[in-house]
DNA sequence: CCAGCTGATTGATCCAGATCAAATGCCTTG
DNA sequence: CAAGGCATTTGATCTGGATCAATCAGCTGG
């Protein structure tokens, strides 16, 4: 499971805003003391087992999500069955960037998953009395607009091997964000949810991966993989 | 030439927000009188022939830009020079959500293009005055990223004949949202536009088209086609 | 009215990645 | 510690869409 900075980021004051180690990784990271007061006021801290819906996709969107511990998985269905996963999700994350009044797409947990839930109208009455903050929520907004354009780059003129080296590079440099600097490079989504977030099966990812490690460029680890030559997976990765 | 509801939007009073017929469709619709006679103060008219670049990836991000007459394409390039279209941008539509100090993609004109050009932070100041504004903002950026992710669907998980009828049934509907409702779609992008947009060769676009137009789903017209079964095309786009 | 150019269509062949089909290697749980 | 269950890996084959290669159809300018 992949943490940040502490190891239990609600440990004691649980709940607590102020207390919160992933703040100023997140959209609160722009609210001064007053306003936290007034924030966890309207917060409510839910914990998921793994696999459990954050939400679906169609249902009406009565809240939006702050993930403060886990990663989750962002995903929309086909009617038959094939599936696009279009983003994880890890601690700082902010889901409510919603245009309809509901879910255009499902969340779930993928490891344990905390996060903290706010009531859309309450929600949005408190950022409409501060600038600052829908500011903040502007420029996540914007990062997460460039990262999908990104991603439609990848997924419509990249090659199978490109992919999934840009994959382990991306998901590298998002954990390094939230403070997760290890050798390793934890991968807690399976390889169904890569493949899905890819756009390609399950048995080419897996080939793609041992591939890789037969050519001494990674090493397949247990919930994870070490890279070797970063060298070569950062050139993968950008042409 | 897409244009909308009058036949010239910048008649007369040239580069008048205040006459702007697009106003309501884009951003500036959250502006009273008096914002708008300070927006008109910052802002640049632009006229832009076809194929023109409106700003290229990688270039310091000093302007942010809205369409008023004309189509653009928005497209990414790998260093081999695939090329990935992330969208067409219709009158209306706002390209400004930036998050870094870059142009992330690049635009131009596909065929003649008028803009309103704001230096960014003129524009950011601006905007930090009004919040409703920055609330308006959000929201055309929530509606981005909702396209964005269903175009990541499309891509990842669609096949070459549902890429198209989708790719027929959600231009229709954008340019019915614009007022331009007419029978036939007016396509002004070339074919490899298309194709960059839909992750597929020229060639699999012409020939999906050709089969559609036998199979009497649609005529292929100059300029763009004709749909003849919506019903069909529609069930393609969703499945 | 024709030559040349550019974009689009059509045809023939190829191949990257999908599909189908077994193993293999785990964690569980009894 | 064996049995069952699931995720993953590996192998064999197939195919949708790419690639390669001509036409074809509008335009544009002379």
């Amino acid at each position: 499971m992949i943490r940040t900075i502490s190891p239990n980021p609600n440990r004691g004051t649980f709940g607590r805003c102020s207390a919160c180690n992933v703040r100023s990784l997140s959209i609160c990271g722009a609210l001064d003391q007053n306003d936290l007061v007034e924030f966890e006021r309207i917060a409510r801290h839910i914990h998921l087992a793994p696999n459990e819906a954050l939400f679906t996709a169609g249902q009406v969107a009565s809240s939006v999500h702050n993930l403060t511990a886990g990663v989750a998985r962002l995903y929309k269905l086909l009617p038959d069955g094939r599936r696009q996963v279009i983003g994880f999700a890890l601690p700082g994350d902010f889901l409510g960037t919603m245009p309809s009044d509901r879910y255009s797409f499902s969340a779930d947990a993928i490891d344990a998953v905390s996060i903290c839930r706010f009531p859309v109208d309450v929600f949005r009455h408190f950022i409409e009395q501060r600038p600052h903050f829908l500011l903040r929520i502007n420029e996540f907004a914007a990062r997460e607009l460039m990262l999908a354009q990104e991603q439609m780059l990848l997924l419509g003129r990249r090659t199978a091997e490109e992919k999934v080296a840009a994959f382990l590079v991306g998901w590298r440099a998002r954990l390094a964000h939230i403070g997760d600097e290890r050798q390793t490079i934890s991968l807690p989504m399976s390889r169904q949810d890569i493949a899905d977030y890819l756009g390609l099966t399950i048995e080419t990812v897996s080939r793609t991966l041992t591939r890789f490690e037969r050519e001494k460029m990674l090493v397949i680890v247990s919930g994870g993989v070490r890279l070797l030559d970063s060298t070569r997976a950062e050139a993968m990765a950008a042409a």
